[in-house]
DNA sequence: AAAAACTTGTCACATAGTTGTCATATTTTC
DNA sequence: GAAAATATGACAACTATGTGACAAGTTTTT
């Protein structure tokens, strides 16, 4: 019954095998799912025949050059707009700014800080449809698209309006949101319900944050309404 | 369990070490909480996946330059908002003014008082929903979005209604405010409530203030009303 | 199309936090 | 030292929020 989760796929396609297995570690640590590929043409095929959220793209794979196989997926209409991340050591300016042009959403330079690497393929998630926040120990990875947020990977069995909520707090940490302001961003403008509603939904969304420890991430500022704390403990 | 609260995070992006550290000791000093960082591209990466609540961005810094990172920021829905001090060398009107019409929304000449410094982030801050003043060895900070006050980057507190009224005094530090000015701005103009009741409740503001050594910050002025001090003389 | 499963709004009660007032103490002013 | 103003502690009323239950409405299964 405990379906394996699929969570946030990242495909990385590099050849050099120990960067490839640094990248997986970390990634993984950080609660990505990953899938690496060594060469350009093996890469087009997994590309067409799965779904990723994201892309590594190493410059220098063999097969195809990193730069056809982006120019390739560029054209491809379903896939024209998965986000791409060039790796390669070649940090000059000018072969990174043709490396954007060709359609790399960002660039990661060769070598690179684990740390910089998962901050980078979060925040590229966060630019596409995700909002990505680390929360102490966590990552909580809200997909706009999928309807789906995560946590390490893990997906949150959440109520469609207990995922808006959980959106519309997390737009703006640190930001109290008065239950009105909220029956109007996520009820909507013309929904007539009562105040005391957020409450009970606030409630529903703590008691499946809590099962991750992030019972604390939204915080009751009494009189005023609730807020998403980045860094709870407050 | 005590965890070290984050307070007012500012983010330092200067890549020469020296003067990078020589703010963060200053602005450490008075109560903010900091990250450096050296170059642009970092600098995107930790605005993205971090939360700040002010960036001080050198003009001239490897990677993307000052001015490129700041039109970028600009166009990034998220980080529109952030308040931005440009620190350069460059002291030249002219150099200033382009700055300013990038986006900035101060300039800090290089080199720079430590005071100086300081203080123009506390300005900076207090224009955002922040209200920062410098007391004595403390640094209060009324968040207005969060709906919370921190000295020295701790958290006070405090009841709502002491909220509220710390805020109103610290709008005009040194200024003598009336029993029924506050009523009429706190508590609101048709609240029919004692005059006495002012008394009361900047008694409980006080002691919460007290045990930060702030006791003295809210000063009686007999026959007047109360007045909050930015330098008291005790 | 009926049944089952799920989502969500509301209510009612429990719990907890806030605040106004009063009575009394203390300080200040003259 | 008396009068006036302010400080302070206690308390009770009040208000806001948490929480479980339930019903009405939806969607999915069968």
């Amino acid at each position: 019954m405990t379906k394996k989760n699929s969570s946030t796929d990242i495909l990385i396609v590099e050849d050099e095998a120990p960067i490839a297995r640094l990248m997986e570690i970390h990634l993984q640590r950080a609660g990505f799912s990953t899938k690496t590929c060594a060469n350009g043409r093996k890469a087009c095929t997994l590309l067409e025949e799965n779904h990723y959220q994201l892309m590594l793209l190493d410059r220098m794979i063999p097969g195809l050059r990193g730069l056809d196989l982006l120019r390739w997926l560029r054209k491809q209409e379903a896939l024209k707009i998965l986000p791409v991340i060039m790796v390669t050591a070649l940090a000059q300016t000018e072969e990174r700014i043709r490396g954007l042009n060709e359609g790399a959403d960002d660039y990661l330079p060769k070598p690179f800080e684990p740390d910089e690497l998962v901050a980078r393929v979060q925040a590229l998630l966060r630019r596409s449809s995700h909002q990505v926040i680390q929360q102490q120990k966590s990552t909580i990875d809200v997909n706009k698209d999928a309807m789906e947020a995560r946590v390490n990977g893990e997906r949150l069995d959440l109520r469609p309006l207990e995922f808006k909520l959980l959106r519309r707090l997390m737009k703006k940490p640190g930001k109290v949101r008065s239950r009105q302001y909220l029956l109007d961003h996520v009820w909507g403008i013309n929904a007539f319900v009562e105040e005391r509603t957020v409450d009970v939904t606030i409630k529903r969304l703590r008691k499946t944050l809590e099962k991750y420890g992030l019972g604390e991430c939204i915080v009751t500022v009494r009189g005023s309404g609730y807020r998403f704390d980045e860094k709870p403990h407050t």
